[in-house]
Formats: C-alpha cells, structure tokens, sequence
RNA sequence: GGCGACGUGGCCAAGUGGUUAAGGCGAGGGUCUGCAAAACCCUUAUCGCGGGUUCGAUUCCCGCCGUCGCCUCCA
C-alpha cells in the first residue's frame, strides 16, 4: 500500500498480527456531507473490507466532529457549530446529531459498513484536557491569553512528516493574519478560551473553552488504538497542517510511533473542477436519487478510479456506472435462476487476479476488470461456470460492496400473482397471440418484473430499484 | 507567490522503459430474434505541448500550459 509519509508502496506489516488498526478522520456535522465526503469514506470502506477479505481483524474507529471550529480568521471567524446552529435555530449538540444521522443513512446507502467505534468529539473533552496537560508538563505547549498552544519548534521535523516542504518555505499567515498571542506562527491552537456567547464551552484547568481542532483525532485514536496504530485515513487536504499537527501532538506526548500509514484520498472534482459550494456543483447522496439513480452507481464509480487519483464525477460518468451495475444485476439474476453459487476456490485464477488486484494498493479499477471476468462466466451455457462466476462475484463483492448477494435473493423472489401472468403469457406465446402476450409483459412490467424471451423460453428478472432516469 | 500532485481513445479510467497500451460506458457493423430485451463476434488510442536522457519513453529528467490540493482548523 501506498504510504504518505514515505511516499512509496510499501508492504504492509501489522503492528499485532492478524490485526489491523485504523483511524478514519470523519466529518463535522454541521451540514450535510456532500458527495465528496462520502467518496472519502467508500475508500476507508474498502480498505476495511480488503483486510477482513485478507483474513484480519480490523478495528476501525471514526470520529464525528460536533466541536465547530473556526471558519475564517482566528480571532474573528465564527465558527461552523456556531454559524449553522444560528442558521437553523438549533443548540449544537441538536444540529450535530441530526447531521450525524444523515451522515449514516446515506453511508447505508452506499454500503459503508459501520466503524467498529464511532466517537464523538464532545464525549471525550476530557480526554483532550488530559492530553494537553501531558503535552504542557513535557513543555510541548504553553498557555497565552486566548487559550493553549503547541509550541511547534519543540517537535523537530515539524510539518515535514507528510510533506517534502519545510516549513519555514511556507508563508505563515499567506491566507490569515498571525495570531499575536502565538509564539510562532506555526504553533496551532489546543484549547481555546471561550468567548463570549459561544454556545459550546466547557470547564478546564485553563478557564472554560472549547478544545482545538487537531487535539480531538490524538485523543480519541490513541483512546480506542493505542499510543502506536497502524492506517489513518483522511481527505488529501489534511496533510498539512491537520495531520502534522496530530503527529506533534501524540508523538510529543507518547513518545512513541503515530501512525504506521497514511492514506491520503485525491478529492473528487465535478467536471473536471473542484467541487465548491461557492460554485454551486456541491451533490448530496439524495440528489442523486433525485435523478433516479441508485445511491450504489455512485460507490461504483468511486471504485472505478484509483483513490490517489482525482475522480472525476459527471452526470454521464454516472450513467455509465448505472448501466453497468444494471447489467450485473441483470446477469447476476438471470444465471441464479439456473445455477447456484458455488464457493469460490482460493486457486481460481480469477479470484487470484482479484486478489493480486485489490492487494496492490487498493486497485480497485483493475478489481473491477477481473468482476467483469467472473460477468462474463454468468452468460456461458455451461451452468457450472455460472455457478463458479455468480460464486466469484459473491466473494469479491465481499470487499466491492455493491450488495450483489442481497441483489440477487429479491431479485430472483417472485410472488404467485407475477407467476400466474407469466404463465398465461407463455401460453399466448405458445398459441402465437402476440398481442396477448406483448400486453402482459407490460404488465408485468408494472408489477416491477422486466420479462425476456429466450431460446430456453421467457426469463424473468426484477425492475431495477431506481426510478426511470431522465432523458 | 511557494510546495505537492494529476493531464491516457467520444466519455469514465487502469497500466508499462522495448512483445497486441486493461476494463466500463457510448458509437458503428454483424449473428440471433414475431417485437422488445439479452447474449455473442468484429471495429473504435501512438498516452497535454516542447525539449532532454536512452539503442529505445506514454512510462525517467527539465520547461510550458491546464486542472486539483495545501500554505491554521474543509474528505
């Protein structure tokens, strides 16, 4: 896998065997999150569900961010809580968890599996405090007049872990003014003194406040990880300043290893630029539906594009990506009324392919090459290859996550109404009433079953969940 | 302005210092077919532009152009 702090493929080595620990940095829920997001997260979801194919177990633990944080200038930016908890006329925690549940209905939507520990920011204040009173004592920080900060020139190698770049070539305060109670311009913020009317502010050693942006990610991995863990996961605009600061600060307090690896996703662009709300071309899952297409074309087309690369989302790439989940549910269906599955076989050279694939930094584009093999098995006449291809697909849909399996039990489940119409409809076919015949295959269209003819005789399959797509 | 990365067929997108540059979608042709659909076969790329290194570069280096990200709190 490709790690970002030794910008290489490297193999990887768990800390624990048969073990793997990750870290995703996960959303602040002060909106919905976009598509963007989501992207980010399928790909967390697929390195999860790559190293439990492999045969780990994975403990992957995600944060919910319900802390806001500053938006513009340090000292007077409002902050994102604060501002759409303004907006929408809602205290904080309120807003947080109807986000937060948004969050997940649309991860559910595209077949994100569950972290094994989701943790809130606001649940694990203390945790920050403990943590930066650690980082006081060892004299990682300083307390000034609007708060605590991380007095970077303590940390060698500062802002150079995930970045060739040495800091001092970066120009401090190029997008905002220095904060005059910093040290150095660097230094990042680990508590902040509340000001007043701040809807979130809690006690602590150094007044009430509310904690810095970077604190909560140490606090909570290291709470549910350990002090060293093995994969963190995040958009590619935290590399700096967000990820070396998490480096900063649980290396200066441990002592110890961070992070083993670090992945860092390409963000998705929307035509072939960046996806702003300034610009208006921000998508939500719902908007997608909206246009009638299945929530799972979209984690498709994610997995059809390397996560280091920038994918491009387009209506039309959408449509492609519909099609051709339209059409492996349609072979997947039409071959599992003939043939069971049979368990894939570790020596089948497709799986191996898939595997040699999937294992190779997370290719998902060429795992999808090696699917289309095991397609192509679902159409042969033989049934014991459509048994071995349906059986292929439900195991490597084990870490595709496209739900092929569970596709594949409603749509092969038919009820005695749609049966009775396709047997009258045989038999118009086979008195040569065409008419007849044409009418109850619209019929049945309506009762959600797409009807074929074939040599072998009609075949059946279930209407695609998704509304008809516009022109 | 500085730093990093990306730029492959009509569209999306793998990949490699040198045999035929994956796959999907679309398009064109064909087989099959009462119609429709499906399926199957065939066709559809010299890899942003300009230099350089090399026996040989799409793949390495430099410049340019375009796009994306970061330069204090956004996946």
């Amino acid at each position: 896998m490709y790690d970002s702090a030794r910008r290489d493929v490297v193999p990887f080595v768990p800390l624990r065997p048969g073990q793997v620990r990750m870290y995703n940095c996960g959303p602040t829920v002060y909106d919905w999150q976009h598509i963007g997001n989501l992207y980010a997260y399928v790909v967390a979801d697929v390195v999860r569900r790559t190293f439990e194919y492999a045969g780990y177990a994975v403990r992957q633990v995600m944060n919910i961010t319900d802390v806001g944080h500053i938006v513009g200038d340090v000292d007077e930016g409002e902050d994102k809580m604060e501002i759409a908890a303004k907006r929408e006329r809602k205290d904080p925690q309120a807003l947080a968890a109807m986000y937060a549940d948004r969050f997940f209905e649309d991860r559910h939507k595209l077949n994100i599996m569950d972290p094994t520990v989701v943790s809130k920011a606001t649940d694990h204040i203390p945790q920050m405090i403990a943590l930066i009173e650690t980082l006081l004592e060892k004299g990682h920080a300083y307390v000034a007049a609007d708060g605590v900060y991380y007095d970077v020139t303590t940390f060698p190698g500062y802002g150079t872990r995930l970045n060739p770049e040495l800091p001092e070539e970066r120009q401090a305060g190029a997008r905002i003014d220095v904060n005059p109670n910093k040290r150095h311009a660097y230094d990042f913020a680990l508590w902040r003194a509340a000001k007043p009317g701040d809807l979130q502010q809690w006690d602590s050693p150094w007044g009430r406040g509310n904690p810095g942006w970077h604190i909560e990610c140490s606090a909570m991995s290291m709470a549910y990880l350990g002090e060293t863990f093995d994969i963190h996961t995040g958009g590619e605009d935290h590399l700096f300043p967000h990820h070396e600061c998490e480096i900063a600060q649980s290396e200066g307090a441990t002592g110890k290893p961070f992070v083993r690896y670090w992945m860092h996703v390409r963000f998705l662009q929307v035509e072939g630029r960046g996806m702003h709300k300034s610009t208006g071309n921000t998508y939500v899952v719902s908007d997608l539906e909206a246009k009638g297409f299945d929530p799972l074309a979209f984690r498709l087309m994610g997995l059809n594009s390397g996560y280091r690369k920038p994918l491009n989302f387009t209506w039309r790439g959408l449509e492609d990506e519909q099609r051709r989940l339209d059409r492996w549910r349609s072979a997947i269906a039409g071959a599992a009324l003939s043939a069971k599955a049979t368990a894939a076989a570790d020596a089948d050279n497709v799986r191996q392919a898939f595997v040699a694939a999937i294992t190779d930094d997370f290719n998902t584009p060429r795992a999808l090459a090696v699917a289309e093999d095991a397609i192509a098995l679902l159409s042969s006449p033989d049934r014991a290859d459509r048994s071995r291809g349906l059986g292929l697909l439900f195991d490597i849909d084990r870490v595709l996550g496209l739900g092929l399996a569970a596709w594949c039990e409603s749509a092969t489940a038919i009820d005695d109404e749609a049966k009775a119409l396709l047997a009258a409809r045989e038999g118009a076919r086979a008195a040569g009433d065409y008419a007849r015949s044409d009418k109850l295959r619209d019929e049945l269209r309506e009762q959600g079953y797409v009807v074929k003819d074939t040599k072998e005789g009609q075949r059946w399959e279930r209407v695609p969940v998704r509304m008809k797509k516009d022109s």
